[in-house]
DNA sequence: CTGAATCCTGTAAGATACTG
DNA sequence: CAGTATCTTACAGGATTCAG
């Protein structure tokens, strides 16, 4: 972690608003298209599908087509998305256990 | 890890564009607002502020103003500051593991 | 040196409507 | 079902100037 231009390339994808929400939702296996706008709460369609194309670009998760009808498209992580989110673990064992003092903190310097 | 609610909140720190480079920079130690400025490449004078600002008020960082002429003021990370740093830092690793995978998955998609 | 105050711009992203 | 296309808006953030 000495280069900060590496750094800055991750946060480009873990920076991302919806990026490591959709990681997450796959943890257990692939999901489908609906399901995932189901469950990743006030994302759009859009929103969506752009962050997709753009995991599926970094090779985080691999995208397949059933060609049947009605289409039948499903995610899933790749072994480098797998990594991925075991290495953003610890970050969210931290928010768990820190929110709290987050907001504490933040009323206290609002308080001024 | 359940609920995403948290992860959002979570996210709005760690997806800020500078923060995480920030907090990186006061690893070693209290840093002075210059000294800051000059070694996170890119950012203006205005992100650097406000970015500073609002890690003050989540309580990531403490500001110490020195009442001299000229003015010195050194940010140094709290406890919790700290820990988020430690919570990044397999971010950080992954990153310098598999950037190069990702440069070379993207390549591959772009080549279609 | 360390900011605050404006101004200005590009872009992220929501809403909506259409399609194979 | 799983998108694409278009329009529109809000806001992030850069450049610049001023100040204690």
């Amino acid at each position: 972690m000495q280069d900060p231009c590496q750094a800055r390339e991750v946060l480009g994808i873990v920076g991302d608003k919806w990026a490591l929400l959709i990681v997450r939702m796959l943890k257990d296996g692939p999901r489908r298209f609906t399901e995932l706008k189901r469950s990743i709460d006030g994302i759009s369609q859009r929103m969506l599908t752009v962050t997709l194309r753009d995991l599926e670009r970094d090779g985080i998760l691999t995208r397949t087509v059933r060609n049947v009808m009605p289409p039948h498209v499903s995610y899933e992580l790749t072994t480098m998305g797998r990594t991925l989110r075991e290495a953003t673990a610890p970050l969210l064992d931290w928010s768990i256990e820190h929110l709290p003092h987050i907001d504490a903190a933040r009323a206290a310097y609002d308080n001024r």
